[in-house]
RNA sequence: GGAUAGAUGGCCGAGUGGUCGAAGGCGCACGAUUGGAAAUCGUGUGUACCCCCAAAGGGUACCGUGAGUUCGAAUCUCACUCUAUCCGCCA
């Protein structure tokens, strides 16, 4: 959410920085003349509130001949003031809903575009791999090694669905692990959060109201499946007041992540690439509201998921994100991606945000400074690892002749020591 | 699933129809005291919004959420959410 206030006094800026997401100035125009407008019934119906307050405390003083003339003038202005209150209530309601579909601003650093053909790399690390022999993809892997249940789990569980077992199974819940412990190297909390969630925090991180139609939802009990441990981490210190001294909080939230994938119908419908439900490792920081803070939080995040491909050695590239493709929330955004040999392309792996106070406006989570001022905190998020997608590239790159797969020192504690893992591994 | 108790400011906690934005305490800020600190004493200290060019000032709302009763609600009624405890069931 944005401040109407800062609106109202840069609204051309407003304008021209929302419209490089896209955004419409007309919209700016009427959510303005809205604000105008729910601004004069809100002073029209204070005034008539006050005088109906200064009735009702006359009444107590009253002598018992003026009382009834009294409580007949105020039960009178009550009826109008209750008739004012629909008409705010109506205009509040439009006011609010067109708050909530306001983007935030963009970074005079992002690239300016329409969609992901504008994104820019901003570098390439670590070597793409040269294979003496003819690369398998990683379904085909899969298959020779025992290690998944691809087709007998459709049956089960419907499309988009995986299961893994034997090595990658462990290999899955390793990278976790590994991937935890750098984040708790780095001060983070470790935390493991529900993946049910009721409406107001969809509308806290700001998925709703733009993409309803990726979530899951339980009409039963009324709540919602968790696309990303990111939704419970914005809204678990909502309407808190923290002090500035609590800041920043820094999470590393685990959980099973859900996502109906609606709009990527008939792209990566085989193997673990695109998956209804899967696993996440997820960043979480909250901070000051301090651009410069914020900034560096969003590069120390960056550099952290850097260092778990580096880990991983995976050869990878930091993308920046443009205007146009960022959602609705960003302030800044890169995307990481490693590469995938069978794909030749590199594939998104992490994706590391800065939301500024755009999704603390929404969740209501401020702080008071050090000066004594009441603020807005700044949010950020990146992935630290999302499995089975991170397992493509994984077992792709490092994939040998044999058809097993060489796992990197830094991993190897986290699988009890082995160098190699598959069906013809010692 | 059944029963009971509860939800008040940054925190704790009092308050059962008007004098309550809300006692008291803690915390915090400033000042006095001190060589400095602690202790002590004094003063101040909620949030959001509206009017006002601004300041000064005035006003409205907020005691879990939403509705209702009333001239008037933290206080009464109803629904809901959440928390705690007990019983039942259970990975």
């Amino acid at each position: 959410m944005l401040d109407i206030k800062f609106i109202a006094e840069n609204t051309e800026w407003v304008k021209q920085s929302l419209g490089k997401k896209d955004f419409p100035a007309e919209k700016v125009d009427e959510l303005l003349a809205t604000y105008y407008e729910l601004n004069k019934l809100k002073t029209s119906s204070q005034s008539l509130a006050e005088e109906k307050n200064k009735l009702s405390n006359a009444i107590k003083s009253a002598s018992n001949e003026e009382r009834p003339a009294i409580i007949a003038q105020s039960k009178a202005i009550g009826e109008e003031f209750k008739i004012e209150q629909e008409k705010l209530a109506e205009i509040q309601a439009k006011f609010d809903d067109m708050m909530l579909r306001m983007p935030n601003y963009p970074s005079e650093e992002s690239p300016i575009g329409p969609d992901d053909s504008a994104n820019v790399v901003r570098r390439k690390v670590g070597e793409l791999p040269h294979f003496d022999f003819e690369p398998k993809d990683h379904i085909e892997l899969m298959e020779i090694n025992d290690w998944s249940e691809m087709e007998r789990i459709a049956k089960v569980s419907g499309s988009r669905t995986y299961a893994i077992k034997n090595d990658l199974a462990q290999l899955e819940i390793a990278i976790h692990m590994m991937v935890m412990d750098i984040l708790r190297q780095h001060g983070f909390t470790l935390i493991t959060v529900p993946a049910l969630s009721k409406e107001k925090p969809l509308y806290n991180q700001g998925y709703l109201p733009f993409a309803r139609d990726e979530i899951y939802y339980m009409p039963t009990d009324d709540i919602y499946l968790s696309g990303t441990a990111e939704l419970i981490l914005n809204s678990l210190r909502a309407d808190e007041m923290l002090t500035e001294a609590d800041l920043p909080v820094l999470y590393a939230g685990f959980s099973p992540c859900f996502r109906r994938e609606a709009g990527a119908a008939g792209k990566d419908t085989r193997g673990l690439v695109r998956v209804h439900q899967f696993f996440k490792t997820e960043q979480f920081v909250i901070c000051k509201n301090d651009m410069a803070e914020s900034e560096k939080w969003h590069q120390t995040l960056l550099q952290i998921s850097e260092e778990v491909l580096q880990a991983l050695e995976l050869p990878y590239q930091v993308l920046e994100v443009c205007t146009g493709d960022m959602g609705a929330p960003k302030y800044r955004q890169y995307d990481l991606e490693a590469w995938v040999p069978s794909q030749n392309c590199y594939r998104e792996t992490h994706s590391c945000s800065n939301i500024t106070d755009w999704q603390a406006r929404r969740t209501n989570l401020r702080y008071r400074g050090n000066d004594g001022k009441v603020k807005f905190c700044h949010t950020l998020n990146n992935t630290g690892i999302a499995t089975p997608r991170a397992l493509v590239p994984f077992i792709e790159n490092h994939q040998q002749k044999d058809g097993t797969v060489r796992i990197p020192e830094k991993l190897q504690p986290y699988l009890g020591g082995k160098k190699f893992i598959g069906k013809n591994a010692k």
